[in-house]
DNA sequence: CGGGATATTGATTGATTTCAATGTGAGTGG
DNA sequence: CCACTCACATTGAAATCAATCAATATCCCG
């Protein structure tokens, strides 16, 4: 069932060396580099659909991926955004929740959920491993709920510019994976608003925007300061 | 419990059959009927707050609950409402992310976090009761946050109904535990939009509100339209 | 019956969306 | 190298949905 639209290239599982060096043992993204096997999609392909079978969980090690809902007017809420090292697409039963799609070219390590959870019944490591991920995903998803049911558009553009610097560790410039529709869909926002929030931000001297895709933070403490 | 379509995943151990029809066995909930204490939350009354050590695990026996985080000047976004039988308090981290308060006079049992997690390591099914619950969490979270990032108020209080009819079994009359105010701030709304789209729907003659508290669904299939 | 909290309804404002141009930048082919 | 294109982003003007401000109305409980 390995059948996607672009990935489905080198099944063979080569070792791949993980990336970002992590500080702690982590048996999770351990099982993923013994175990898993390396696909590649392309900017824009899906790697699963809501509703498919949710037989493979997902490890990024390059590009970025979004998951995301759609209603049936095509109106399209954004629930997460998954950079190198990030894993996705766990789920409780037997079907994928959400759609996931690569933002740019991507690579991802794939490994059998069942093959996971055999593992984790025997492992506590990857089965604490599993457990820290959940409800960390959890957590992002309450601080998220919180922003996009009672932040105003300025706050829900602030938190986002910070939530990118600190996972790209740098917190001076940051580069964005993603179209401004991306963000729309994520904030919960038209690209316009987003845009001209952008604008604002920069007219107050809190950002620089010296191309759509790079974003300088001049000043964190303003948008700390947004982020209520 | 992990859920599978018929010849799905293989497990480590046999899939136990489950008697058609009947509720299928629990660890965890067994666990809490053994293990767990008593303790009852008057209404109103807080059961934990954001930032307090997560010590305790926590299911409904009786009543309901809201969970919840407030922005520094006062909003407030409900992320559930925890009613008979869910279990909630369940954190990564060593520090509850959010307020938990009662909504009504409450009884909850509670169990040593520790207590759990050491049963959950030498217990399977425990680990997979918890697994369940976190990724049940996180399933109910992405829906909500589709809600209130892309769903317009009609479409949110439709919503709200439907899941509220769906957890009280009964599709026809529900009893509402929560205040408008509660309604509001889970649906990301203000207690005035929730008041007007009620009567809206109920001039609709989509529901019927014989007290604020009771809500009857007449045309469950035009809220349904509505959840989009 | 009175009083306080909760809910509904009305009038108005305002933030964000929608509709509509215009601008920009990367890639292509002449 | 430049003109062209196409996708993406920005900016402007108008419309709209929900919030806010402001009265009532209703319920609950003494």
């Amino acid at each position: 069932m390995l059948m996607h639209k672009s990935g489905d290239i080198a099944t063979t599982k080569p070792v791949v060396p993980i990336p970002s060096g992590m500080p702690e043992v982590d048996a999770l993204a351990d099982a993923f580099a013994v175990m898993g096997a390396v696909m590649r999609f392309e900017h824009n392909s899906e790697i699963f659909g809501e509703g498919e079978p949710a037989d493979y969980f997902y490890r990024v090690v390059k590009g970025a991926v979004r998951t995301y809902k759609l209603l049936n007017d095509g109106r399209r809420q954004i629930s997460a955004f998954h950079m190198a090292g990030d894993i996705f697409g766990l789920e409780a039963g037997a079907e994928h929740r959400f759609t996931a799609d690569a933002i740019a070219d991507t690579t991802v390590l794939v490994i059998k959920r069942s093959t996971l959870m055999a593992l984790a019944a025997r492992d506590s490591d990857i089965a604490s491993g599993l457990w820290t991920q959940a409800t960390g995903d959890l957590l992002r998803a309450q601080d998220h709920m919180l922003l996009l049911g009672r932040k105003n558009a300025h706050e829900r553009v602030a938190s986002f510019l910070l939530e990118m610097a600190e996972r790209s560790a740098g917190l001076q410039s940051v580069e964005l994976p993603m179209s401004r529709q991306d963000i729309a869909d994520y904030l919960g926002l038209t690209i316009e608003t987003v845009s001209r929030t952008l604008t604002l931000l920069e007219s107050e001297a809190a950002i620089e925007l010296p191309t759509s895709r790079r974003i300088l933070l001049r000043d964190p403490a303003a948008l700390r300061r947004l982020n209520a």
